[in-house]
DNA sequence: CCTTGCACCTAACGTTACGGTAGGGTTTAC
DNA sequence: GTAAACCCTACCGTAACGTTAGGTGCAAGG
């Protein structure tokens, strides 16, 4: 009792395969029929099948045709290495994947606080967020994301108008030569550290980078921003911090 | 005081991008320099460059050239539009490759302590994990996986060991017809809770769909693990549980 | 015997965003 | 004047098939 073999559209209907995919492994020779009637109909027998079924199980695993034929034809590496490998490159697509929404989700928050923005003013702010991005590790960028969440969007106005009130105040204190350690820097300067450690969550890696950012970017964050602290207010802030510890 | 126009060469190694890809962008009218010398030379003026960086800041959020294209040219959805459908895209994305890391998760896992295993039990290895798989949503998944890794390698073989002291017990009481109230039954149903609870976190859901895939993959898992519930056992447990509430 | 219909065949293009190369013209520096 | 550096068009290759297009094989009904 001999089964007989099954042809293309058989095969493909039992295994949910499609006939293309299946001419095409042949046409790779990924999987060719053992047998073929005289009219060139392709048939394929039990070993046919069963080479389908570990074809079909390493495709779900994401494995290109490729690696599989070299698999199943066993000149290749050991599975164990074709797996770890593909495991790297998947971490690295999801990390990359997970980047490209962090800015996406920016991005579309962005355009729903400000008013209708022109395509122009949009891929201005996407190389802003580029630039930006340079100075933070994205496991920072992680953290910085989430506390944003968290926090809400009330907060962040807050802390928006809060930077926006006290800039200013520092800058007219250090034109008019006020001393580091006089009482009104050091309101000031507590006030600036608070708003510091609540956006860093007390990371100093973060504030470093903070800070990086805008001795670098100064100049182009001022233009875009408006309202940004200068290299020299973060010197003599950090003299009212040492006031302050003293 | 006008700037001259650039060749492809100098836009190239001013803004990173190579020659080839602007000859790409130029081919399929993304964008077209306004110029060209007798020669044929393109010649990229400012108004290019600035259309060049629309589409680089576009590029750097995954937007595809087509959609780049239908965008600057406005005629196509609003931005908004655009990057939400990419978002959504993006989280298919990101779930479809997590499934997939966690399977070859599971997979090298399973390489690791098995002994040496041929690709043909590798492959239905794999078969059966997708089977498992079709029961449990992808949250319970990651559920079952988060609480695998939490509880560490050993626990794990010990609960399996204990599965395997308790199932052919609970199948020689059903044998020998004892009583669901009866003591030792009692004491088998606590045991039996306790390892369900351990496993499903306490999740009914989760327990439900590992019924379900007993009772529909009952006879095939049996063959593969040689020792799992039946479906009567299920019942009679649960007999059980109700003599221990009341 | 002829047609209808279905399954099968091969061959070739389309998809993404370019990389790489071949064969040949142009510009520029010496 | 010529060689290096630069530019051009045009074509192939990538992954895994989907989708035609045009033609053949085979069983059943008229």
């Amino acid at each position: 009792m001999k089964e007989p073999p099954w042809k293309v559209g058989e095969l493909a209907r039992n295994t949910g395969m499609t006939v293309r995919a299946l001419h095409h492994y042949d046409e790779i020779g990924l999987l060719r029929p053992s047998l073929r009637t005289t009219a060139g109909h392709r048939l394929y027998d039990r070993s046919d099948i069963e080479r389908l079924q570990q074809i079909h199980s390493l495709r779900l695993m994401g494995i290109s045709l490729d690696e599989t034929k070299h698999l199943l034809d066993g000149a290749s590496a050991s599975p164990r290495q074709v797996i770890d490998l593909h495991l790297a490159r998947l971490h690295e697509q999801i990390a990359m994947h997970k980047r490209l929404a962090r800015r996406l989700r920016a991005l579309a928050q962005h355009l729903d606080t400000a008013k209708p923005v022109s395509l122009d003013e949009l891929c201005r702010t996407i190389e802003e967020m580029m630039k930006v991005e340079k100075y933070f590790t994205p496991e920072q960028l992680e953290v910085l994301e989430e506390r944003r969440i968290s926090v809400g969007e009330e907060r962040i106005r807050e802390v928006r108008d809060s930077w926006n009130e006290i800039i200013p105040k520092v800058r007219t204190a250090m034109e008019t030569g006020v001393d580091p350690a006089s009482p009104e820097m050091l309101a000031l300067a507590r006030r600036w550290k608070a708003l510091v450690e609540e956006f860093t969550g007390g990371d100093p890696a973060i504030a470093k980078a903070v800070k990086t950012m805008y001795d670098h970017e100064g100049p182009a964050l001022e233009q875009k921003l408006g309202n940004v602290p200068t290299s020299e207010m973060f010197t003599c802030i950090s003299k009212s911090f040492a006031a302050l510890k003293a």
